[in-house]
RNA sequence: GGCCCAUUCGUCUAUCGGUUAGGACGCAAGAUUUUCAUUCUUGAAAGAGCAGUUCGAUUCUGCUAUGGGCUACCA
């Protein structure tokens, strides 16, 4: 493929805090594309705004989005001939551009203050900086030259401020959500270089890049189509229009219940993870959690995220990383917003634990069993998982749904013990350890057989004695069927449990 | 206020003018099971409203309503 031609795109986020579920989504679908066209991924960081950065907010999203198994071609951490990726890095690069604008009368210098902008704004609420009021401010259009030279000779602070023409009409034909027509009467002359920080804007800095960077195609988030207007007229003004990127506007993610996009706090308050992970506010010390940390697998996070905004007209719904690659297509996104359902990402952590290998299961949970205390080992724990995993969306919800494969029950169950209890059951309890005593505890099967030969010579039914042997082994009514769980706890543990029940409860 | 985007079951969505409007999550019921869960079966549940175009509109157009985004020397 010509290097003209070629697929690129960049996630672009910056390092205002963690990385937003729906940030990971952006980089998801960026990288889906990608790598279904056979193109490149590039990580750039925009750190161009100095009073929003948060340290340790870089490696996060690097950490987060290599857990998800989203991989990067090019970029910060990864390395590249575009380099550098870091958008504080190349202040020397965004002033020369800004310069070529100002020359080629595009841009302009502006000197108006803060407050002066802040009064303009309170005498008239819709004041807009643009060709209809830039008149009557102070800026190189209004100074005469040597004033403004003098200005800039002597450092007074400045802006600059893109000229935009009126009576325009710009059209985006956006890959997502078809033609869509601004006019530049609406847009004002937004700012391009801060004074605060002698840095670009997002704008500037965002063109600048992608041109540079040979960025095809800019995916991001709704929030971003009406700026996109201003963005071609910057393509233009630096006459890079042939080769401006194609634009894919991903509809957002909106909170479960009530309005608007979804945030930070709808996690606090309904008690799920908006974060890859979890995540230390270096501030306020503030602890936001994570999916990783919450239990969820990667895949799982990665397939439920998939499938927010987009679907491959089939009613397959379990997908691989390479499946979702495979398939992938804007003419497949949706164009509404998406309420973030949690119930239905609990349901994907259920099924890829389903899907998942019992022994590699078993290795993720022998760290928390040792903590407990427990004395296992790799192949006891491997069957007892396949034997219980049916009923756990987490793999943290192991030790309640299998703590009685490990160490007898403290407890009966106070409820069970009421229902399940009979008059009869110490007797039948006490038969049944003289037949459990001539097993050997390989056969599940056999063993069923053996107590149901005996449960209908004595003509005891099955439910009684049953459900006080499930009482004496697990505590509690439940649990997988109860000659999987004793051939597995083994005979002398089964039938010491059996006895000390029937000493408990008489 | 202005500009732009959107609108199918509670939620995610299928449908690219003609369908009993399909699937999934969740919910309910039944079956299964010696228990709980799983599983299976079944069920309830939707085209925002009003016009228009058309032989025929969920699908096309307009208006209204509703929701969302943007409107910073933040991204």
């Amino acid at each position: 493929m010509a290097e003209s031609t070629r697929v690129r795109v960049r996630f672009a986020p910056s390092p205002t805090g963690p990385l937003h579920i729906g940030g990971v989504r952006t980089a998801l679908y960026n990288y889906l594309f990608a790598k279904n066209m056979g193109g490149d991924m590039i990580l750039r960081i925009e750190d161009t705004d100095s009073k929003r950065f948060v340290p340790g907010a870089e490696g996060y999203i690097i950490e987060s989005l290599s857990w998800l198994g989203i991989k990067f071609d090019e970029g910060v951490s990864y390395g590249g001939q575009y380099g550098p990726y870091r958008q504080s890095e190349r202040r020397a690069i965004y002033k020369q551009y800004v310069d070529e604008l100002i020359a080629k009368g595009k841009a302009y210098y502006a000197f108006d203050t803060p407050s002066e902008l802040e009064s303009k704004h309170t005498q008239s609420p819709n004041f807009q900086y643009d060709a209809r009021t830039r008149g009557e401010m102070v800026n190189s259009l209004t100074l005469p030259a040597e004033e403004v030279a003098a200005r800039l000779a002597r450092g007074d602070a400045y802006t600059v401020r893109f000229k935009i023409d009126p009576d325009e009409t710009i059209e985006i034909n956006d890959m997502i959500r078809g033609q869509v027509f601004y006019k530049s009467d609406v847009l004002d002359d937004k700012v391009l270089y801060k004074s605060a920080d002698q840095l670009p804007t997002y704008h500037l800095a965002n063109v600048v890049d992608d041109h540079l960077m040979k960025v095809s195609h800019v995916i991001r988030g709704e929030e971003w189509l009406p700026s996109t207007p201003l963005h071609i007229l910057l393509y233009r003004a630096f006459g890079w229009q042939d080769t401006m990127p194609r634009f894919a506007h991903l509809p957002l993610l909106l909170k479960p219940d009530g309005k608007g996009k979804l945030s930070k706090r709808d996690g606090d308050r309904l008690n799920f993870p908006v974060f890859p992970m979890e995540w230390k506010d270096p501030v306020t010390g503030d602890i936001s959690r994570g999916y990783r940390e919450s239990g969820y697998f990667p895949e799982a996070v990665i397939n439920f995220l998939a499938l927010l905004g987009w679907n491959p007209g089939t009613e397959q719904e379990i997908f691989t990383m390479d499946e979702l690659i495979a398939q992938f297509s804007f003419a497949r996104c949706s164009k509404a917003g998406a309420k973030f359902d949690y119930e239905k990402g609990k349901w994907f952590n259920h099924q890829y634990m389903l899907l998942a290998d019992d022994r590699r299961l078993a290795e993720m949970l022998l760290p928390d069993l040792a903590a407990r205390g427990i004395k296992t080992d790799l192949d006891y724990v491997t069957r007892v998982i396949a034997l219980v995993k049916g009923r756990m969306n987490f793999l943290h919800e192991f030790w309640e749904n299998a703590s009685y494969f490990f160490q007898a029950p403290e407890q009966y169950d106070e409820k069970t013990v009421a229902k399940r209890w009979k008059e009869e059951s110490p007797r039948q309890m006490n038969e049944l350890c003289e037949i459990l005593e001539g097993d050997d505890f390989s056969d599940p099967v056999a063993m069923e057989a053996k107590a149901k030969a005996w449960c209908e010579a004595n003509e005891y039914g099955m439910g009684v004695p049953m459900n006080a042997f499930r009482l004496a082994i697990v505590g509690e009514g439940k649990g997988p069927h109860i000659f999987d769980i004793v051939t597995l706890i083994g005979k002398a543990e089964t039938l010491a449990r059996l006895r000390r029940c029937v000493k408990v409860l008489g």
